[in-house]
DNA sequence: TAGGCCATCTGGTCCT
DNA sequence: AGGACCAGATGGCCTA
């Protein structure tokens, strides 16, 4: 138990063991539990032995009247200790209701930074939500697509930037800034392919378990269908 | 109906 | 100490 429960419980259990009422308050105990079970079967059995540690053990209890005290006094104990333990268990609901409050909060963060990434990433012909792996693995190979259209630019073509040689109009919101979220999923497949992201040992495609393209095989897509795959042509180089 | 995807809850662990 | 992060469990919804 956290060391501030236990603080505030037996802050509790002194305020509250002198309360009036609760509901609690008629619920068996351990000890009365206890108790019961060491009873002989004899309801009018001799006195349940007091707990190790508890006070009245010695020839006070002899006195008339000390013992119903005694069994007083451990039963509020009881109470009190029920009530704590209902308080315990209603602390820790409330502190989990938190937790799972934080925790959906916390999700929707994510999922509204996964919204922001679809957004960004070429849009599909009908409108097909891209799942959470999907939108992971393609952005992956979107960007080393994009990072390898740049640097194919700066090795074969001095002069004009990267994006007007390379890139077809409707491509150009690709680079350097993110893509129009209203591109038309149309528009991104009029490129020229020229290099297979295949024959690159550090892409990203090379070395999973789908390819997509006309005849050879331009670009893998791990985990993406094929209908989604045909809006990738735009991120090989125009000529 | 089985399988995939998702949201949510939950308890454990790490971090500040 | 409390919040963030993580992974497992569970149940609902949808589709082939």
């Amino acid at each position: 138990m956290p060391a501030s429960l236990e603080t505030c419980l037996s802050d509790l259990d002194c305020s509250t063991s002198s309360s009036s009422s609760s509901d609690l308050s008629g619920f068996l105990t351990d000890e009365e539990d206890c108790a019961r079970l060491q009873r002989p079967a004899s309801a009018s059995g001799p006195p349940v032995p007091p707990l190790r540690g508890a006070p009245g053990i010695t020839g006070a209890l002899d006195a008339p009247g000390a013992q119903d005290e005694e069994q007083e006094r451990r039963r509020r104990r009881g109470r009190a200790r029920v009530r704590s333990e209902a308080l315990l268990h209603s602390l820790r609901r409330s502190r989990r209701v938190k937790a799972n409050d934080r925790e959906r909060n916390r999700m929707h963060n994510l999922n509204a930074a996964l919204d922001a990434l679809r957004s960004v990433l070429p849009s599909f012909p009908d409108d097909t939500k891209l799942t959470k792996i999907e939108t992971l693995r393609f952005a992956y190979n979107y960007i080393w697509a994009l990072a390898e259209t740049l640097r194919l630019a700066d090795q074969g073509l001095p002069g004009a930037s990267a994006r007007e040689r390379l890139l077809p109009p409707q491509c150009a919101p690709c680079l350097p800034g993110p893509p129009s979220p209203a591109s038309d999923a149309e528009s991104w497949g009029s490129g020229a392919a020229a290099t297979s992201p295949l024959s690159d040992p550090s892409s990203p495609a090379a070395s999973e378990d789908f390819a997509y393209g006309p005849g050879d095989p331009l670009f893998s897509f791990p985990g993406l269908s094929k209908d989604l795959l045909h809006t990738t042509s735009c991120f090989v180089p125009y000529h």
